[in-house]
Formats: structure tokens, sequence, C-alpha cells
DNA sequence: TAGCCTCGAGTTCA
DNA sequence: CTCGAGGCTA
């Protein structure tokens, strides 16, 4: 073959591939088997071989990498790609187009045109065209700059090398945004992959495109399935369209695969219920979507409304917060608490479970992570218990390796290096050395707690300055701290050291109860706290019992009394609290009236849930202050639960034992009514507690 | 001594 | 919120 129809048939071969691959990837409508596209795919990687001259940009031979890249360069965005705004719920998306229609000057009656758009659960990516021709793609990275990743990119099918349509209308120059991700079916393809090749598992199928994109080796990026849909263009010259439902056609019509499931809503009401419509239709997809992009369509309107430095006013993402979410357990690290437990915490990939992006999760102690055969490497799956604190559920067990690595627990402390102790027939593992840096400085900062000396402005930073400055080795090195100690503190100036210094100088003001809880004795909580000074009056009276006195204060038995005694007994803690009483405490005792009022006298009342015109703290005092008792858990003896929303756990069981329920209003209507009938119902009670 | 009932302690993210 | 463990009671 000479050189000339060489020249001729690739062009034709080129403009043939290109056409089929985009039929295929794109239109998901082949016109021709996948054998025959292999022929012509094989003629054309012939004809290049002989004449590599011949080999154009385009050219669909050209997606599979030859040379591995030794490094991503830095691509610095010609816009910056912003992140959207969060929308949880339909009140968000109301306030969302309330917002906009303020800025907008539209009155209340008005409807705003918004197009909705399944927001696909992948890595955005910017795709930059001159004259028609990809030259440079790259990841969104921080928004700013991301990583020119062009020749992974390339080997994306559903990516045109070229767009579509005659070259005299080529846009000289124009940026495609839009997201790669990697079909379901195919991320578990991938896995077993990575498992026979001893590698580490994926979390999920967007860790999977990610990581995939990454590649060195665009051979490997072109091996998995990764697909592509457009939404947005960036920076473009000659380019131009009336709104967004238009923008999406014209990157149709230029050879972009984009999604279909979108509707043009008139008025945000629509919008909303189109939303929910897809809260689930979504699971019956072959890829992750993680909600929904609501924008404003005229591309006027998007101008006026602008964008903050972060997002854009004239978008907003409608999530459907998932409440379990798979990732893989990179690290197990072991944390030091304040009694000197050591507890192991999962490292993860970071996930969004139920609305945040979750990293790490407590493990608990030694025996859960055998429970539930948790090890380093292992991909697991995790929610939110209570909505809040992460849980490791359980083990993809279909996903190990066999790289995994089990959990040891150290045997000297990661902090101090002390001895670990287990003590027999006991489940958490300690570090000894009391003088642990860790312990010291958990030990402050319960000190300053708001239960107990609530030492306002006395948080992680500041007590991990002041004791690795030495400057604070035990609770009452506080009240001794002077203004220059302070000012030598990073991010403590005049203005912080002040509130700081007088924050410490008013919990010298204190109750003995919150005193002796905020010394951290073992077993001593608030309530052993109370009861114990409640019994003594004093805590000189507290520190002065033997342990036989305290264990015959009721509920008070051989372990604690033996943990109050051993505590006081120690000369370097009665050292401390000399050197509290000559910083000058005051200690107050609390003069608690209680009425014993017939709905609450004791009673046993619990309390979940979040409450809304009162913490769950102040619902307690109430409950105390006649005469009920206020506890934590829910058991036959409890007499009355008191939820509020978000309630979980509690208020179940609170169901399955028959136990009264309130709603917070129908237990502020109680208070109401008992304060109304002290006068002759309720007895009064005074306690009081008689303070040196 | 077993089996409840509570309390204490540790925990995550925005 | 959850789990472990101390205290009380049958």
């Amino acid at each position: 073959m000479d050189r000339e129809t060489a020249q001729k048939r690739a062009e034709e071969l080129r403009a043939l591939l290109n056409r089929h691959s985009y039929n295929y990837y794109v239109l998901d409508r082949p016109e021709i088997t996948d054998a025959a596209y292999d022929r012509l795919y094989h003629e054309l990687k012939a004809i290049e071989e002989i004449y590599p001259d011949l080999i154009s940009p385009d050219s669909p031979t050209r997606r599979v990498g030859a040379s591995p890249l030794a490094d991503f360069a830095p691509h610095m965005h010609r816009q910056t790609m912003l992140s959207l705004s969060n929308a949880f719920g339909p009140d968000d998306l109301r306030a969302f187009d309330k917002r906009a229609k303020r800025v907008l000057g539209l009155d209340a009656e008005a409807s705003i045109e918004y197009l909705c758009e399944l927001k696909i659960d992948g890595l955005a990516v910017s795709l930059t065209y001159t004259d028609g021709m990809l030259a440079v793609g790259a990841t969104r990275g921080n928004g700013i700059a991301g990583e020119d990743v062009t020749p992974n990119l390339k080997t994306i099918r559903s990516i045109p090398l070229r767009l579509f349509g005659k070259q005299a209308g080529m846009p000289s120059f124009v940026e495609i945004r839009g997201e790669v991700f990697m079909l379901r079916s195919e991320f578990e393809r991938v896995n077993q992959e990575q498992e026979e090749a001893g590698q580490p598992p994926f979390a999920n199928p967007r860790n999977a495109a990610a990581g995939s994109i990454r590649q060195k080796n665009s051979a490997v990026t072109a091996s998995r399935k990764l697909d592509f849909f457009a939404y947005a263009v960036g920076e473009a010259a000659g380019v131009s369209f009336a709104d967004q439902a238009s923008l999406l056609e014209m990157l149709a019509a230029r050879g972009f695969r984009t999604n279909t499931h979108r509707n043009l809503c008139r008025g945000i009401e629509e919008a909303v219920l189109y939303c929910e419509e897809w809260r689930s239709r979504k699971d019956d997809l072959p890829y992750d979507t993680d909600g929904m992009v609501v924008k404003v369509n005229a591309v006027d309107l998007q101008r006026d409304l602008g964008a903050t430095s972060r997002e854009p006013r004239w978008a907003i993402a409608y999530k459907y917060p998932a409440l379990r979410a798979n990732t893989v357990i990179r690290d197990i690290a072991v944390q030091v608490g304040r009694t000197g437990s050591l507890t192991p915490v999962a490292i993860m990939d970071p996930v969004e479970v139920a609305g945040a992006t979750v990293s790490r999760a407590t493990l608990h102690n030694e025996d859960e992570i055998r429970r539930k055969d948790i090890r380093i490497g292992d991909t697991v799956i995790i929610q939110r218990a209570g909505e809040v604190i992460p849980e490791v559920v359980e083990v993809v067990s279909g996903a190990r390796t066999g790289e995994e690595r089990p959990f040891i627990m150290p045997e000297a402390c990661p902090v101090c290096g002390s001895r670990v102790e287990r003590p027999e027939g006991e489940v958490v593992a300690r570090c000894v050395g009391l003088s642990c840096p860790a312990q010291v400085k958990e030990r402050i900062l319960h000190f300053a707690s708001r239960n107990a000396m609530d030492i306002e402005g006395l948080g992680p930073a500041q007590v991990d300055q002041l004791t690795t400055k030495s400057l604070v080795r035990d609770p009452a090195d506080l009240y001794y701290l002077t203004l220059e100690e302070m000012l030598t503190l990073d991010r403590m100036a005049e203005k912080s050291a002040g509130n700081l210094l007088r924050s410490i100088e008013k919990s010298k003001q204190v109750t003995p109860e919150r005193l002796l809880f905020a010394l951290g004795i073992r077993h001593v909580g608030e309530h052993v706290a109370r009861i114990v000074t409640r019994h003594f009056g004093s805590l000189e009276r507290v520190m002065a019992a033997t342990e036989e006195e305290l264990s015959r204060v009721p509920e008070i038995g051989p372990s604690i009394a033996r943990s109050i005694a051993t505590f006081f007994s120690d000369q370097e803690n009665r050292q401390v609290i000399d050197k509290l009483n000559g910083a000058g405490l005051v200690m107050q005792g609390v003069r608690e009236a209680v009425k014993e009022s017939p709905g609450f006298a004791g009673k046993t009342f619990v309390f979940t849930g979040t409450f809304e015109t009162m913490t769950r703290e102040e619902a307690e005092a109430a409950a105390r202050s006649l005469g009920a008792h206020a506890s934590g858990s829910v058991s036959k003896k409890t007499d009355c639960v008191v939820a509020g929303p978000g309630a979980g756990s509690k208020l179940e069981k609170a169901r399955s034992l028959g136990v009264a329920v309130l709603t917070e209003t129908q237990y502020r209507a109680m208070i109401e009514e008992a304060n109304q009938g002290d006068g002759e119902a309720g007895k009064e009670v005074q306690l009081a507690l008689d303070m040196e």
C-alpha cells in the first residue's frame, strides 16, 4: 500500500471507528458487531505501524496509552471548578429558591425554571478542546489546580477525542466538564481482578474510578471500563447558549454522553417532586448517584446570581444521604484516653455516610475487633449509630484478598512507652504511666469540661500547648498561669488570653460535687460525685472518709470505695488538692429546692432525642427539682420516657416494655402543672450542703 | 450467684 | 449511642 492510499484509508478508518465507538459507548446503539469493529481497529493499527507519522491524536488507537506517565503534571483550571452547597430535604431546596428570588429581585410568587440532573457519584474532570481536538484532560483537584491525566482520560470511550461537527463551526477553545464514573458491575469485576492480583480492593465504584484515572500506566486505565457524562462548559470561545437544557443538547450534539434522567421544572415545588421521585428510583440504575443537582436553567439568571468564592448561587446539590457505606480500613491507630485506656480506631478511606464525610471509627477494644474479625485492609460496611457516631457494622468478607493484617494491641503505650496492662477478666487495655502525656492532657480537658469546672476557651489546642510546654502538669497548675505565660502560646493574644484567665478565675466558684467529678477519679462520674458529696456534706469529709465509710453509702460498693480512698491517700493527689485550695477555690454548696410533686416524686424519668425548647440537661434538672430521678437508660423500673425528635433505641425499648412515653410538649405541660399546684399539694424539701 | 439496673467512659463531624 | 462493669436484689 502506498503512502497516499494508506493516508486516505487511515482517515476513513478513524472516522468509522470513532462513529461506531460513539454509537456503542455514548448512544448504546451499536451498528456493527464487536468483531467487525475489531477488524477495522486492527486494520488501522497495521497502517499506523507502517506509517507512524500518519498517527493523529484523535486516532482510536491512541486510547490505549503506550508509555507510562512519570508523574502527573499539575493543571491550573482556567476557571475554578466550584463545589456545590448541599440540600438535604425539601425545605433546604425551598430556602435556596427563596434566596435566589431575593437576589434576583423577583417577588415570592414568581417561579424560576430549574433543570434537575442526576448527580453521578464519580469524579469531576475538565476536558480542554482546542480547535475541536482533545488537548488536556485534568482532574478537579482542589478546584483551582488538578492533575493532568490526559492519556488516561483518552482511554474512556465515551469521551470524544474530537468534537463532532464541521470544522468551520468548531470552537477554537472550549472546556467541557463532567463526571467520570464506573458501573457497579465493572467495579465488582475490577475488585475481583484486584483480589486475584493480591492488590487491595477499592471501597466503592467512586474510589475505583478515581484510582483508575490516576494510574501511571494508562494501559491499566484502559483495562477498566470507565464512563463519562458531560454536564457543563467552563471557559469557551465562540460557544453560547441560553440555558442549561440547551447546553446539554449542545454537548450531546458534540458527541458527549449526557445523562438522560433530567427534567425541566417550573418552580421549586416541581423540582422537589422530581428530586423526591428519584430518592428510591436511583437504586435501579447500574451506577451510583448521590443526589440530584438543581440548576437555575436560564444562563442570564445564572450570571445575575453569580457565585461565592466556593459555590455558585444558582445551583445546589440535593443529596440522598446513604445510611450505610462501604470503605476500606487502611490502618488501626491506638488512642490513649484519660484513664490510660487504649482504644483502637479505624482509619478509613473517607466516605459519605448520612450527610457527613467519615474517615475514623472507634473499634472499642481488642475483643470487639476479634468478634467482628476486623483486619487492616478489610473492606467494611459502616453506618452512623444514632445518626452521629460512625460504627463498623461488618466486614465484607467477599472482598478479602488474603493480604489483610490482624490488629495486635501494642505492649507499650504508643504515647509514653509505658507498659500496657490488661487485667484478668477486663476488656480494656491500659497504659500504666500516670504521667503519660496523653493521660495528663485528657485529665486536664476533663477537668475543664462543661459539666466539671466549665472553663471556657480551654480546648484541646490550648491544653496540648500548655502541657507540652510543661506550663501545666496537673489541673491545679491552671490557677497559677500568668498572662505572660499564656501569651507564649500560638494563636493566643491579649484578647483570648484575657478571656481564658477570666473563665479560669470564674471557675474558682464551684460546688464540691463538680470538683469531685472534675478530679477524674475512676468510677466517679457525675452521679457518684453527687451522692457522695451529699452524703458527707463536703469535699473535706469525703477526703477524710475511710474505704469502709465510703462503701456504706448507698450505691457505693467496694470498687468505687477503694477507688476514691486510694485516690485521696495518694500524696501527689493530696498536693494537687492543696494547690487548688491555695489558689483560692471557693466551694459553695447548692441550695436546691426540691418540691415533692405528685407526678414526679420518686419516679424515674429517661430523656432521649433532641428537644426544641430546652436542652436535655435542663429537662433533667427540672425533673430532679420536682423530686424525680433522671436516669440514662430505660428499664422496667423506668416510669416515663420523654422523647424528642431523633430518639432511637431508647424509645423503642420504652415501647417494647410498655413504659409511658411523653412528647416534649406534654412534658412541659406536666412541669407547669406541678409548679402551679405546689402550694398545697407539694411539700417542700430543702436540700442544703454545709460548706467550709 | 445470676440477672437486672445504672453509671462511667469513650467517641465523630461540622 | 453503646458497651463494660459496679451495685443491688432475688
